[in-house]
DNA sequence: TGTACATCAGTGAACGCGCGTTCACTGATGTAC
DNA sequence: TGTACATCAGTGAACGCGCGTTCACTGATGTAC
């Protein structure tokens, strides 16, 4: 039996975060195989070795976001995600709409990168985004006080601004307005969790 | 001399058109020139003599938004522009946060269809988007009480929360998820302009 | 009014290129003995 | 401990296809006379 089965893993491991990476800059279709496949120092025929199509592998980028990069915020910010407290929703609600998070294209949150492309894409890539949302919105939900309801929706909205703000800073040419969006939802987020 | 001078502009503005629909549906790089010009029932060569590029194209089809469907939508719905009223603001926001204009993939606002491929394009598709996006804000602003600096902010708050909301709602697969979505950003800007 | 003509919007074949995917092969690895 | 071997991760050439763009040509049009 050749090759210790942790090896292929880990060679897996690496594409898929050379591809979440080339995604975030260049999106689906802006991204080949062999750019890949050349990040990860490998060449183009090993691929189907791993994923059985370019949608499979935009499925596991946009996923390993979650437990990924996502994670390692989360332990980097002492967050408990099964019981965050207001700061904690107040820090995130900070870092997601900050200029460090808009200038940083290699490492932003998928949902920022990626909307279009992924509502063009199969039912696995829309899952995953949807439990990056909902992870968001969870998180968000727990540290709110108050009723089941309006715990949800206050969420629900805390998301949508943060996702909006944010898609929006980064189509806008002008930097200036792209802060002004940026800060303006940043705000009003507070607010809402302020209130 | 052939042909009046009108001519040749219609047809432009039909091939335009066709692509906002078609970009709508399928984004940037899902759309060929084949399809725009068989849906303007025209053939392929005919296209560089109205357009020097497929992004050109883009960013008129991008355009063609806020003076077509969006101006139409205006008056349809009695608004005047350079002065809003509450209700205006009101209407606008549940427009666009409507069931109506999520499942409205033809007429839907590019804001929600395209970010991600404007993101990647020229700087004349991001003007186009950044117009559409000053026009909303301009809307919102315009309809609100209060001094200017607070004015602004809530226009820019609203307007991310519309788009917000509907990017997300039309990423995600799960329809219910979409309209809790879309719903609390509808009442939280509810919320917004009554307060 | 009728006709020859110049213009240019529109045609359709062709070009060049790059991409996703396939496939026969190679060679590094861990195991059996 | 050393060696032959089976496996399969990785290689790189090739395939097929579709796309953006170009170009020589056509034919519908409005005008000049």
């Amino acid at each position: 039996m050749p090759y210790a089965p942790a090896h292929k893993e880990k060679t897996r491991a690496r594409i898929v975060e050379c591809a979440r990476i080339l995604f975030n800059r260049f999106g689906f279709d802006g991204v080949t195989i062999d750019m890949v496949m050349e990040q990860a120092s490998l060449t183009r025929g090993g691929f189907y070795n791993h994923f059985k199509s370019k949608e499979e592998l935009f499925a596991a980028a946009v996923s390993s976001f979650l437990m990924g990069r996502g994670a390692r915020w989360r332990a980097e910010a002492g967050i408990d995600p099964a019981q965050p407290s207001r700061e904690d929703a107040a820090f995130m609600l900070a870092s997601y709409l900050s200029s460090k998070h808009l200038g940083d294209v290699d490492g932003q949150c998928p949902m920022i990168a990626l909307p279009s492309d992924v509502g063009r894409s199969n039912h696995e890539v829309h899952a995953a985004y949807q439990r990056l949302l909902e992870a968001m919105v969870g998180l968000f939900e727990r540290s709110l006080k108050g009723g089941k309801r309006a715990k949800r929706a206050e969420a629900l909205t805390l998301a949508a601004l943060c996702v909006g703000g944010m898609v929006l800073a980064r189509t806008l040419p002008d930097s200036g307005l792209a802060d002004e969006v940026r800060n303006a939802a940043l705000a009003h987020g507070r607010s809402v969790l302020g209130g």
